[in-house]
RNA sequence: GGGCGAGUGGUGAAAUGGCAGACACGCGGGACUUAGGAUCCCGUGGCGCAAGCCGUGCAGGUUCAAGUCCUGUCUCGCCCA
């Protein structure tokens, strides 16, 4: 400690922290739970002693935290901006009459955890247990009015179970075409060849939402470990630098794409930011085209491929497919063959990324075989390149290079031939590729004719017509691909599946009884994949073997499954029979019947960073969507309102982490200013959604604004005596505190006009700016109303209960600790802060008698002059034009026009 | 290359089309003081002794009036390619 403290918030924040705590101060209401009559909550809304039911409650409004993974670095100064937000709008809310449901948790599997556990032996869930501890500790120093009562951890077997339940729900649905909805598999009806058992079984599987597939990922020989994209850079493993490669395996999927289309028309329903819609409906990624069939010359196969321009097919002159296509093998000629399989190989080392560069020099090989142009039945040659990706539309293209930019470079590369079927509408020549819209040409053979059709009309005929022909089809396509969904990890939940031969002599996937849940990952003394690529799980073998030859599933789950539904438990996380009633989910996600009076569909206010803006958000939002077509929840979005904070940067604007030095620990900020100051520092910075640079000397602005406030009350003569008694005995600080006086100026009387005048100002500023998340100005606001109460020559106790209300949200501990004392001083029982009314604005106290109003000269500004408020316009102009500091303006000139605006500004108009 | 957002004092930032720079940091001066890195008071966009002039990335436009609306342009950030 180097300098003096403001005020003594070293004594007074543990205090109330620990009130609150044995309060229970913010332990929120669900329906049908009884309250204690001593509850302030009850007290407010009459409800002592009862249980009241959905209907009974006031109206609900949840807010939301993205849950923190708790590391082992603690909290950073980023965290606590989102979460002070949200703890302002709660208190706030709390105070206008709502039951706030605000909780906290902890999304706590994950990768480091993990490798401490590899690098050490020590099990994750001890390291886990104490950085949840550290996080938590942290986090309370802040004083967030957070229902703890309702705390989840991923990881804990309580929660996890329904993670598990979950995935259960999805493995034995389907996605229906026709409704378009996720169903139970008992709907889904066989087609007639599926006559056998095993048919009927492979038909199922085929359908689940959640399916085995062999997906390529990028395995690293040298670590022994399936690596997830970002970690791997250049096409080599980020870490140890050694070289990866594409590698089919088998592995979960979840069928997101199926619900592609929900998932983009829905964003018409919520509330996000424009740029957040974008990103999401681009990371899906629709495209309306068509399918089209080639035939390939001699061979009873078809190759079909996606294209946004079906419209130029008279001008495809060749097929690419990727490298990885299931035909590729088939197709090509053995006089090919070394080329492609030597090709191959390279284009296993390359990211996606790399391979969709567009200015990069295009790569690929012929395989020799040919296909047939559907349309004219021209023979074109089929390559293999790395341009195209396996995973998008079918893992094949027609090549236009007249009309498409790939395409066209790589036709220039290999000299393969560009035909030209679209013209521009004004008949003008074009360098080619012509990628805009025009008017078709040289596109017609015996039964179709585009040309002369615009770019529009011909892609809907020849859609019609391949329809026709049966060789293909109008379609939407998207970029989003199904969610790879299993990890070969150990700290993540185990797969409820196991895995059983059948009569045929294959090994089938089954699903747990859901009495069987949880499903507990067994102890392990090593973390490490096997030695053979096998995941963790697999070392534990008496975990894997079941009885009667069946085994169990050895991936895990990707983190993101914990957090696809933590908003859900929160509703009702002890409930031990479901993931969450249907009473608390209706009530809190506002679709009880009685509810409708005011409650939004969904959390109210989720606050984030932008981080998340693509992955969990959509995936949740996915999860949401199948747990709706399934009955188990009631609204079809998860979250209607949606905020990122902007990035706090460290002391040098650059972005903060170890390696740059510039970290702000809060512990270190609390210690030496306390957590109020903390709380209203990162409110005051800038608005809530910009990026902005930290400044400890801004901490000081307002750390001095709650040192003037708590002098603006507290007699100085004790303040002094306290100080002094402090510095003798510290230990005894909480005594001395008691002995503190409030200020002689505090009165009983009567507020004045214009300090009412203050305090409505104050109100109404503060009233709308938290409706905006505005919260620097609001703060500023209160500045504003303190630094003109100081000058008062009394303080009148009427105008400062409301004051001590607005600043509450912002500033809890300082605002009970005046609040109680005012209370005290003035003899009268301590109503709780946290559930008094929020302070009414009442703009009869901002009525003036006299105003004062710019006087301008051709837009300059010249003279401010008092008026009175009801001055008419004819006055106004008359005392305008008399105004000393404005006639030299207008002296030999003509006044060309007037404009008097009253209340606002008079500007004249002169030449 | 495309989309979105942002460019305002020495700094973080304010401003329903109506007095640009609220509030705060920093800085300068003063008071109290053994001391001040506490507190209080005064000042603080630039140029100018002053009257005044000039000022919201740049260039135009609309308007009585533009940081704000429109067109073009540059720079930075994010996302997509």
């Amino acid at each position: 400690m180097t300098s003096r403290r403001q005020y003594p918030f070293h004594l007074i924040e543990p205090r109330w922290q620990t009130r609150w705590e044995q309060e229970q101060t913010f332990k929120a209401w669900n329906p049908g739970e009884a309250i204690p009559s001593a509850h302030p909550f009850a007290l407010r809304h009459g409800l002592g002693g009862t249980a009241p039911a959905a209907d009974a409650l006031p109206p609900k409004f949840y807010i939301l935290d993205m849950f923190p993974y708790p590391s082992g670095a603690g909290l950073h100064v980023g965290h606590p901006e989102g979460y002070t937000a949200t703890d302002i709008l709660s208190r706030y809310r709390r105070a206008q009459g709502f039951n706030v449901l605000h909780p906290m948790g902890w999304d706590a599997f994950g990768l480091p955890a993990e490798q401490y556990a590899i690098r050490t032996g020590q099990h994750p869930r001890v390291t886990t247990n104490q950085n949840i501890a550290n996080f938590k500790r942290q986090i309370q120093s802040l004083g967030f009015s957070y229902d703890w009562s309702r705390e989840v951890d991923t990881t804990d077997v309580a929660y996890f179970r329904w993670t598990q339940w979950i995935f259960l729900q999805i493995y034995n649905s389907w996605f229906n075409p026709a409704t378009q909805r996720a169903e139970p598999l008992s709907t889904l009806t066989y087609p007639p060849e599926c006559r056998t058992e095993a048919a009927r079984r492979r038909f199922q599987d085929s359908h689940r939402l959640a399916y085995v597939a062999d997906a390529p990922v990028w395995w690293c020989e040298a670590l022994g470990t399936v690596l997830a994209n970002e970690e791997v850079v250049d096409g080599k493993s980020e870490v140890g630098g050694h070289p990866v490669a594409r590698k089919p395996l088998r592995q979960w999927m979840l069928r997101i794409t199926a619900f592609a289309g929900r998932l983009l028309r829905d964003l018409d329903t919520i509330d996000w930011s424009d740029s957040l819609k974008t990103m999401q409906r681009e990371w899906i990624g629709e495209s309306e085209g068509a399918e089209v069939e080639f035939g390939i010359e001699g061979s009873s196969e078809t190759l079909r491929v996606f294209t946004t321009r079906p419209d130029t097919l008279f001008g495809a002159t060749y097929m690419v497919l990727a490298p990885e296509h299931r035909l590729v093998t088939a197709l090509t000629t053995p006089e090919f063959q070394p080329a492609v399989t030597v090709y191959q190989a390279r284009v296993a080392r390359r990211s996606e990324i790399e391979r969709m560069e567009v200015t990069k020099e295009k790569t690929g090989v012929f395989t020799g075989a040919y296909a047939i142009n559907p349309v004219n039945g021209n023979r074109i040659p089929i390559w293999i390149a790395d341009y195209v990706l396996a995973g998008y539309g079918t893992g094949a293209i027609m090549a236009v290079p007249a009309h498409d930019e790939r395409d066209f470079t790589f036709a220039r590369q290999f000299e393969l031939p560009v035909v030209q079927v679209v013209a521009p509408r004004d008949g003008r020549e074009v360098r080619l590729p012509f990628c805009e819209p025009g008017v078709a040409i040289h596109s017609s053979n015996s039964s179709l004719s585009l040309d002369g059709l615009e770019t529009g009309t011909a892609r809907r005929a020849i859609g019609t017509w391949l329809q026709s022909q049966g060789t293909g089809r109008p379609t939407i396509n998207y970029k989003l691909r199904d969610w790879l969904f299993s990890r070969q990890r150990y700290w993540g939940e185990p797969f409820p599946i196991v895995w059983r031969m059948g009569p045929d002599g294959e090994s089938r996937h089954e699903a747990l009884p859901d009495s069987q849940l949880p499903l507990v990952p067994p102890p392990l003394e090593d973390y490490k994949p096997t030695a053979d690529g096998q995941p963790p799980l697999a070392r534990a073998k008496n975990w894997v073997q079941e009885p009667k030859d069946a085994v169990r599933e050895t991936n895990t789950m990707p983190q993101w499954a914990g957090s696809c539904w933590y908003y859900l438990r929160y509703l009702d996380p002890q409930n031990t029979s479901a993931a969450v009633g249907p009473d608390a989910e209706k009530y809190w996600m506002g679709t009880s019947a009685s509810a409708a009076r005011s409650a939004t569909p969904g959390v109210d206010l989720y606050v984030g960073g932008t981080e998340h803006a693509v992955l969990h958000l959509l995936y949740a939002r996915f999860w949401h969507k199948m747990l709706f077509d399934l009955g188990h929840v009631s609204t079809p979005e998860p979250f209607f309102r949606l905020v990122n904070q902007g990035l706090i940067q460290g002391e040098d604007g650059q972005k903060m982490s170890k390696s740059r030095g510039n970290v702000v620990n809060p512990d270190d900020i609390l210690l030496e200013y306390g957590a109020d100051a903390f709380r209203l520092y990162e409110m005051f910075m800038g608005p809530l959604q910009d990026p902005k640079p930290w400044s400890t000397k801004g901490v000081e602005g307002v750390y001095r604004f709650l040192g003037r406030l708590w002098r603006l009350l507290i007699d100085e003569t004790s303040e002094t005596e306290f100080e002094q008694n402090c510095a003798a005995a510290p230990e005894d600080g909480a005594r001395f505190l008691e002995a503190l006086r409030l200020h002689t100026l505090i009165t009983r009387d009567e507020p004045t006009a214009a300090q009412l005048k203050t305090l409505h100002l104050c109100i109404r500023k503060v009233t709308d700016d938290l409706e905006g998340l505005r919260f620097n100005t609001a703060i500023s606001a209160m500045m504003v109303f303190v630094n003109e109460a100081m000058t008062w020559p009394n303080r009148p106790a009427a105008v400062l209960f409301p004051f001590l209300q607005l600043l509450a949200p912002f500033a809890p501990h300082l605002a009970e600790e005046l609040w109680d004392r005012l209370h005290r001083h003035l003899g009268q029982p301590v109503p709780s802060l946290t559930y008094a009314p929020w302070p009414q604005f009442d703009p009869q106290r901002l009525i003036e008698d006299s105003m004062e109003i710019p006087i301008q000269v051709n837009g300059k500004l010249r003279d401010v002059l008092t008026v009175p408020a009801a001055i008419s316009a004819q006055d106004l102009e008359a005392l305008a034009l008399a105004s000393e500091k404005v006639r030299p303006y207008l002296d030999g000139k003509t006044i060309k026009k007037a404009v008097i605006i009253p209340k606002k500004l008079v500007n004249f108009v002169a030449v």
